[in-house]
DNA sequence: TTGTATGCGTTATCAT
DNA sequence: ATGATAACGCATACAA
């Protein structure tokens, strides 16, 4: 069990100074070729790393990036993280990812253990909890020492920084338009509650599709849940209140769902109910991932690009980390990443 | 935008030592409380941090623990990290995830970027590229620059280090007896290549539950897939293959899946062809996640239990890291983490 | 061509 | 009660 080798240690070994050994592992053109060769096959031998720490501690500058998600099995995140990853290694970024399990603490206390050094920015999507709470003092705080954020898909006006977000109004308004043509005259909607901004922007969408049509917008049909599905408690919970939804409304003839999960949900309850798919009532949900494609019958869903969004985000962070340190503290951008919808067996 | 404050500005502004800035934030007893007020005051005014990255250079540890997963979608490994971070906190420790999506260069990276000072040791799950190549140099080289590892679930006997895993070969076992006990008497299987070692041992324990109950295994029978779904090719390889499975053996009346998404596309499958489930096929996937709870039927799945094992991953490596240095090199300890059947809709 | 000194931010030890 | 100094590991400006 050996530590890891120094430059002190091999300058030792080697009777030189450490400065001629960090020179000759950068082949310096200062030195000689045969210190060179001497020192470069010596911490070969001795697989020398140099020690990150030092190195941002020198720098100051990590050449890591810090995402912080609120939970870890949507397919989504999942793809975002890989579009960030893309280009961040392009620019000789590495990417570290932290959880706060839509936890407002865990948002903090992740924030505050990367902010002190271990990354250069931050790419986030906000905790549910934070949404809540209203209380966003800590990005505050990040952005003022210095710390570059870009927040994507679930975003808040309050905070001035880079900003990557999909149309949440319009896929609604599109998915939904969909299954108007194709017949359903009684839509519902199963969402989030209006804290989150995408699910109230995507309640929105709905509304404003339904009205386009003429079709008056009924409470009844309107689902806002607590989607806690981390405890079996919880997701029973879930599952009832969408039971509830169909039996309270059994001209249902379609049904919305802000994500993925939930769609899937309401299909198995309309199996239990004996409805059918879609010939009885159409489904489509938000967020394409593996789920939809391989549910009974497949979903259609409002694809979101996932990917592209990590990669938007990745390139507004590097774009603000590379600049001339501090040169202009405004203009902060904020791109929109169009959604798609892509039709599957669930609606006609 | 101003950087983040350290000891040298505050022991500047205020007039006094660097060293007594130190001091009087922690508290000394050889600071008089005035000084101690008004350092505090200054400090807090000015949300003073100390700087982790210094603190790591100096203690040289950084009581953060790197967790690399495979993939992050699956409900699995969510859970996983869940438990990690429920004890690492508890211990004072933080957790970062980083990602190999299954691939061996992205592993030995990501691996790389966080050995070199980031963190204090390592808990991970191998990915299916390493296993495959079977090339376990960074893991080797990792361990013996004395930085400790814990591996669970996909684990690997050529190296020497505390692993935590899932009583696969039981697990397994069980659960196609109960098919049996239900009537089943042509169970296929849809495993992973022989290089995971999750998936072959599962793979035997299939086989052993058929030999106990007299049953003949076929080859036919046993499908065995290299299940990537990180791309739309390769998921719709994957469906295909499977849907082969069930064109060549319309005798089937019983598919155990060595995870929960196979088993999802069984299903999905048996309900094109007109199967009914559980009445002429059943169904029983590896790992419980949402997805099974919330499948069309709901799936009987065996549990494994994912917090667990991420709790019992981060007691041992904690126990490790505060094991007086190197102390004895060996006594390395398995933990196996009992798995459960969890019977729902789709067996009898 | 090689070496010395300095600094990144912090703490601990040893003066004063 | 306070301060100076060294050390963690590295890179670099400046001597020699």
């Amino acid at each position: 069990m050996k530590r890891k080798i120094t430059l002190k240690q091999i300058a030792r070994e080697l009777d030189v100074s450490i400065s001629t050994v960090s020179k000759a592992l950068r082949n310096s053109e200062e030195i000689s070729a045969d210190t060179i060769e001497k020192v470069q096959a010596f911490a070969k031998l001795y697989n020398y790393k140099p020690n990150n720490i030092a190195l941002s501690l020198k720098n100051r500058r990590t050449k890591k990036i810090g995402v912080i998600i609120p939970e870890i099995v949507h397919h989504f995140f999942s793809n975002v993280i890989k579009g960030i990853e893309k280009v961040a290694n392009k620019h000789g970024y590495n990417v570290i990812v932290a959880l706060s399990n839509e936890s407002f603490d865990k948002e903090v206390l992740n924030m505050e253990m990367l902010a002190n050094g271990s990354i250069d920015g931050f790419i986030l999507s906000i905790s549910k909890e934070t949404l809540m709470l209203k209380d966003y003092h800590h990005f505050r705080e990040t952005i003022n020492q210095g710390m570059p954020i870009v927040m994507f898909d679930r975003v808040v006006n309050e905070i001035n920084c880079d900003k990557v977000i999909v149309d949440d109004f319009d896929g609604a308004k599109n998915a939904v338009k969909i299954m108007i043509d194709g017949g359903s005259k009684h839509i519902g909607i199963i969402t989030t509650k209006d804290y989150v901004s995408v699910g109230s922007l995507r309640t929105n969408g709905y509304l404003s599709a339904l009205q386009l049509s003429g079709i008056t917008a009924s409470d009844e049909l309107v689902l806002k849940v607590e989607d806690g599905l981390d405890t079996e408690e919880n997701s029973d919970k879930l599952y009832k209140t969408i039971q509830s939804l169909f039996d309270n409304n059994p001209q249902m003839d379609g049904v919305f769902a802000v994500n993925e999960l939930f769609a899937l949900i309401a299909m198995k309850v309309a199996h239990e109910r004996g409805i059918k798919i879609p010939e009885q009532m159409q489904v489509i949900g938000f967020t394409n991932g593996v789920l939809s494609k391989y549910a009974t019958p497949s979903l259609t869903t409002v694809s979101q690009h996932a990917q592209q969004i990590g990669e938007q985000s990745a390139y507004l962070l590097i774009e603000r980390l590379e600049k001339d340190e501090d040169l202009e503290e405004d203009g902060w951008k904020t791109v929109i990443v169009k959604t798609d919808v892509v039709e599957r067996d669930s609606t006609k």
